[in-house]
RNA sequence: GCCGAUGUAGCUCAGGGGUAGAGCGUUUCCUUGGUAAGGAAGAGGUCAUGGGUUCAAAUCCCAUCAUUGGCUCCA
């Protein structure tokens, strides 16, 4: 007999030998038909593996993402089992289970290409080989056999995959006709698999390496109900409807022109009013924490680049100098402001008691992304960073470094961003002529973040050889309608940058010293992060911010002049209002605007114009009754207010 | 850059070897209407660009450009 323990603490005997799924029907019918994997002393397993110790144990059900992982993980298999039918001499790379369902790469050989269109066929055979409710077979092999077995099938990216495994570790999983090597683990069969939707088809590089051929992965998910993939389905639809590039479109807040070129926003009139209040608003926090603006052109010789040692690192890959046509001088177009910035911090001498400097600019940047690369707002050739440089005695980084950590976490809180993820990317160990810089430097600059994360009390997640190449940083990243991480604020400590551009103080022993650099970005570029929030607030921004914070509806043209004067009045109190004079019903311009999203109409017409009153109503929310336009304008300045003064809490 | 998809009116999209379509928007006119779509008429497109096939190409083929889902990269 053995002991399992519950993750309640609660212990039962158990004959030895026994499984996760007999365990799951010893307590209930019911948990047992739900069950789908099972982790015993830390291991994950199948629910059909024979437990042969005492083992602490969770059994996952679909609620855990242990449970979706071993369905989604079977589901890549049943994929391979339809594509090697529908597709003999295919050859199968990895095929694992991701965070909303699974993928394989395969290569389905010389001149034979699997497209979107292909889809739904491999999908049908999918479930047609799912309702013979195969079994998942677990066999442990030895590394020779597994070789053998998967050369003799010419499955070059098996015997690959294999030849890194330790022997005595190596298990297959068979289902069908269809054999893989695999950890798992897997579903008892293929039965549960109910509903399948193929989603898309992309080219991927065999082990992520472009210089290794390139495989095509076929994306799918996959579910116990038909009724979850419909709901999955729906939610990937709404979630479109927060796309920053619709909505950037219906707002009117920005374009793009292929004929100014790929990846360089045009901000239409609304979006540059929406960026000018978020960079106004970060001016007066920079103010507060004594940061000093400066400006510097959008080129720099490339000497510049060369001495900071970007061009060395980047000058391939980017944007190709611009000669002086007389000169033969070479220029580049900025890609950072740092080094710009390090030359104005050498402008005169520095001794210790100016330390630290603060310099911040809304740095415009060029920089050459591949191609296929470019995405929206949230990934483009030029863009401008809410950049600032803080030049400090080492003694002071950790306090600066904090001090950047509450700038940060301050607009995060003012903008309401709660599900952020906070990473410190750290060195590659393993690999340290990808960084510039002395060990003993870089050693102090990642502890001093590890401290100041700590004792700001984050919780963060590190990531080794997630590092700049010139330094370790701090990032913070939030996820897009569609699921894509992205970082938004960074901070960087920097040792390099100093050394290379000879940047000295003098200290209070007369003697010269190297200051540290902190880069720091708290909305990392204003380009990214106004797309994210769109994609956070669905268009509907907070009143402080939106572009237009009151549309006036007059009820027939008659009122058109009333409403002029409320409009008047709105302005001249700092509140951003527009009239809607167009020859339409209300219920038409009411519709219109709400669709706006402009967070409050006023409706004025015979009754208003004799009180001198506006009847509010707002976004989303419907008739709010009328007040007069001195306690509306109140009103809303009152509002806003109180919202910053939430912020200030 | 690579693999797949897409490109038709300002927007969303239908169509498809033989005169270019709809809805929304826009303009003009009628209407002056009280809380989510009033009516009529009009304007608006070299069907992304350049080649090719054809009596005839928006449609078929090729190339390029852009957008897009991924891969890779990201100072």
């Amino acid at each position: 007999m053995i002991n399992i323990t519950f993750p309640d603490q609660s212990v039962r005997e158990y004959q030895e030998g026994i499984t996760g799924y007999e365990i799951a029907q010893s307590i209930s019918p019911r948990l047992a038909k739900e069950v789908l994997a099972i982790t015993a002393n830390d291991q994950l397993l199948d629910i059909t593996r024979p437990i042969t110790t005492d083992a602490t144990i969770k059994l996952h059900k679909w609620e855990d993402s242990e449970g979706k992982h071993a369905f989604w993980h079977s589901s890549a298999h049943l994929m391979a089992e339809a594509l090697q039918t529908l597709y003999p001499g295919i050859k199968f790379g990895i095929g694992p289970a991701i965070e909303n369902g699974f993928y394989y790469d395969v290569d389905p050989g010389d001149g034979v290409i699997i497209k979107d269109s292909d889809l739904p066929r491999i999908e049908k055979k999918m479930k047609e080989l799912a309702s013979q409710k195969n079994t998942y077979v677990r066999k442990e092999v030895s590394k020779e056999e597994a070789l053998s077995f998967f050369n003799a099938r010419n499955e070059e990216y098996k015997s690959e995959l294999i030849s890194e495994l330790e022997d005595g570790t190596i298990s297959f999983y068979q289902q069908g006709n269809f054999t893989d090597l695999c950890r798992g683990p897997h579903l008892p069969s293929t039965a549960p698999i109910k509903a399948i939707k193929l989603l898309s088809v992309a080219g991927a590089y065999w082990r992520g390496d472009e210089k290794r051929k390139q495989l095509t992965r076929i994306y799918g998910i996959s579910f116990p109900k038909q009724k979850m993939l419909e709901e999955y389905l729906q939610m990937l639809e709404e979630a479109l409807k927060r796309d920053h590039r619709k909505i950037g479109k219906e707002l009117e807040l920005f374009t793009f022109s292929q004929k100014v070129g790929q990846g360089l926003p045009l901000w239409l009139p609304k979006g540059a009013k929406l960026r000018e209040r978020l960079e106004n608003f970060l001016k007066r926090v920079q103010v507060k924490y004594g940061y000093e603006p400066v400006i510097t052109p959008h080129i720099g010789n490339k000497e510049l680049y060369i001495t900071s040692g970007h061009y060395a690192k980047y000058g391939k890959d980017s944007f190709q100098p611009i000669n002086t046509p007389t000169e033969g001088e070479e220029f580049l177009l900025k890609p950072m402001n740092c080094p710009h910035h390090c030359e104005i911090y050498k402008a005169k001498p520095r001794s210790y008691k100016d330390l630290p400097v603060r310099f911040a600019e809304f740095g415009t940047v060029y920089r050459y992304e591949q191609s296929g690369e470019l995405h929206g707002l949230t990934r483009v050739r030029g863009f401008t960073q809410d950049d600032a440089h803080i030049f400090c005695r080492p003694d002071q980084l950790k306090d600066e470094f904090k001090k950047v950590i509450d700038i940060i976490l301050y607009i995060f809180k003012a903008l309401d961003f709660k599900d952020y993820i906070t990473q410190v990317s750290l060195r590659d160990p393993g690999n340290n002529e990808k960084y510039i810089g002395s060990d003993e430097n870089w050693e102090k600059s990642e502890s001093a973040i590890i401290e100041a994360c700590k004792e700001k009390g984050m919780k963060t997640i590190v990531e080794y050889g997630e590092a700049a190449f010139y330094g370790p940083k701090l990032d913070f990243m939030v996820r897009d309608a569609i699921g894509r991480k992205w970082q938004l604020g960074t901070i960087q400590v920097d040792y390099n940058l100093p050394e290379r551009f000879d940047l000295e103080y003098v200290g209070n022993d007369n003697q010269k010293h190297r200051p540290v650099m902190i880069h720091r970005a708290p909305f990392g570029s204003m380009e990214r992060f106004v797309a994210v929030l769109i994609e956070h607030t669905a268009g509907k921004f907070p009143l402080w911010l939106t572009p237009e914070q009151v549309v006036i509806l007059p009820i027939s043209e008659k009122h058109n002049d009333y409403a002029k004067k409320v409009l008047n009045l709105l302005n001249n109190s700092d509140i951003r209002a527009v009239l809607d004079d167009r020859n339409e019903k209300i219920g038409k311009k009411i519709r219109d605007n709400e669709l706006k999203r402009t967070p409050y109409l006023l409706i004025v017409g015979e009754k208003e114009a004799e009180n001198n009153e506006v009847a509010v109503r707002k976004q989303g929310d419907g008739d709010k009754g009328s007040m007069s336009i001195d306690d509306f304008v109140n009103f809303i300045n009152a509002e806003v207010e109180n919202m910053l003064a939430e912020i200030e809490k």
